[in-house]
DNA sequence: CCTGAAAAATTATTCGC
DNA sequence: GCGAATAATTTTTCAGG
């Protein structure tokens, strides 16, 4: 079966809630996030069980919502996506109706990496990917600007990628 | 043999410059960014090609680097990491020797998701993840206000995640 | 709940065309 | 680049501690 089927997300109430992980669990994780594709031999080995709890430990990892899925990573570089700006964005509307109007159209939006709303005084922060000043100008004229109830918008250009997508499981 | 060969490198002439790909290219990539662990028959038949070119273009875009890997997604609600704050970081000096110094103890934390060089007012951007206000208190208290060269922080804490590492490959 | 090995299924690779 | 046969890898199963 394949794995995709995973992300059926039970969204709710219990569904959502953190999970404890001894040891093994988070030894597990740790490998699959450095690399996917590593055998379950291979991860018995490090982890110091047999495959056969492993690979149950894997599934249920799976089930309960934790590992959402398998990816490939690409080089932004190689893909000519070298640009990076963060842009500030106030809302005149903060009510209700106008932010979930303004969730779903930034998600309707590809060029848009992260999006997330902030408490003070810019009300949403949003990161671009583009190829270039040009393309991030067109991303910003044509996609951004013109989002629901937006009052005006601050762009940062990064100069630097210092750290990107890097994570923790402790 | 794939087509991307044929017209390199679309800039210069460094190996890690920018690739040209063709639409079966970006399928294929689509794809294994969707769901690392498809098997390349379910891939071909995705792609409208055979099995063969399918895993020639998958190896090429491995090697020129354009694939860095492939990694288990988590999810972060799960793990109990639901806080995410922005920290705005300016710095007393910006000499590129204190800005690697920087750049080097940055890279050690491991709760910094990202951290772009910012051009304009502030210099750093810091994307923190933890587990609640309190967890994050002592981050900010213990990492990252002790920084090299830091000369103060602002930060931003994230109320809803609207988009969360979202992927553009045309 | 784990072990270890055999069995079964899946997947990748290699050919001639 | 195609398609089938081959080869390799990986997962699943199961008796036993």
């Amino acid at each position: 079966m394949p794995v995709q089927t995973v992300q059926a997300n039970k969204i709710g109430v219990f569904g959502s809630m953190s999970v404890t992980l001894d040891a093994q669990d988070r030894k597990i994780l740790a490998a699959l996030t450095r690399n996917a594709r590593i055998p379950v031999a291979e991860l018995a080995r490090q982890v110091g069980l047999s495959k056969t709890p492993v690979a149950a430990r894997i599934r249920h990892l799976e089930e309960i919502g934790l590992i959402t899925g398998y990816r490939a990573i690409l080089s932004p570089l190689k893909l000519g996506l070298t640009h990076v700006t963060y842009v500030e964005v106030s809302m005149h509307d903060t009510r209700e109706q106008a932010l979930q109007q303004f969730n779903a159209a930034v998600r309707a939006i590809p060029e848009v990496e992260e999006c997330y709303m902030i408490a003070g005084g810019c009300d949403y922060l949003i990161k671009v990917r583009s190829r270039d000043m040009a393309d991030f100008r067109r991303i910003l004229a044509e996609k951004i600007s013109v989002l629901p109830h937006i009052s005006n918008t601050s762009s940062h250009v990064s100069m630097e990628a210092v750290v990107e997508q890097n994570f923790r499981l402790d």
